[in-house]
DNA sequence: TTCGTATTTAAGAATTATTATTATTTAGAG
DNA sequence: CTCTAAATAATAATAATTCTTAAATACGAA
């Protein structure tokens, strides 16, 4: 992963993209969360470390890896946006318990679809990505 | 479809949900959008024949729909949620160009992966609901 | 290494979808 | 037809996000 300073610098600078400290520690933040963050908690996530980022530059540098490929916003039924490190077709699961969205690894599965869409293809209709959510519950490990 | 207004009357009075001309109104606007509608769409729609419906009234019932399984909501990345008559699972198309979200029916597509995920299941989560969101373009049909 | 400048930032105001409050109206049980 | 709990309209409040602007900064050029 380029997780490195150094690595997420260079990632910047092939991109165009100014490097200053707040969206290099806003974006290392981002990679950091596994469950996908709003820009609130990726706020707060930062603030031990690097106080004085205001929310609006979270906003605004959230928006730019998106726009940069770097991010993508994932959508839920609270009035939140959160924002997931990876831009590549991935499955999530919902957790109506914990509100957790965490990323499910299925080529088999993803596989299947888009065969079967590439096969039949749908009428009418220009297909450019197929999102598959499943909602759920994460179950409690138990560990023995 | 239950869409006369005395369908819907006696569709609420099962529900126990009193029946009033703002709730009728805006209920049988809902079900009239194809594309699945947000609030204010539907608030707008309504003016014509029903001035004076508020827009809280419209929110509020189409909670009530939602809470009594006669609606479900529809998130997009826009900060609006939009509703749909439809509480059956099923597939949506997303339009990137018209904005438009339309249902698409593909019996085979849903048994394909709902067979998939009942075999093989997802350790460590229980699922109970499995959306598939097609996003891209609706094409424009050219009529001859 | 400086500069110079276009870009970025922090702070706070503004916007916008949605929800809450409350006085008034109304559905519908009796 | 009456009565009353529930629903509505009007409007204020809330909360996520965006906008505005003056001050700070990155970084290419000198
Ligand atoms: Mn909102
Ligand atoms: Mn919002
Ligand atoms: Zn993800
Ligand atoms: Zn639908």
């Amino acid at each position: 992963m380029n997780t490195t300073l150094a690595d997420i610098k260079d990632n910047f600078k092939e991109l165009g993209i100014k490097s200053t400290l707040p969206r290099v520690v806003i974006y290392q933040a981002l990679m950091k969360f596994t469950h996908h963050p709003s820009a609130e908690e990726i706020h707060i996530g930062i603030q031990k470390k690097y106080p004085g980022v205001s929310l609006a530059t979270v906003y605004k540098t959230l928006d730019l890896l998106v726009q940069n490929n770097l991010a993508s916003k994932v959508v839920t039924d609270e009035d939140k946006v959160r924002y997931d490190p990876r831009t590549d077709q991935h499955i999530h699961l919902y957790c109506k318990k914990t509100n957790k969205i965490v990323d499910h690894e299925d080529a088999g599965l993803e596989k299947l679809i888009a065969d079967y869409l590439n096969l039949k293809g749908i009428p009418g209709f220009d297909i450019h990505q197929i999102q598959v959510n499943i909602k759920g519950e994460l179950k409690t490990i138990i560990k023995k």
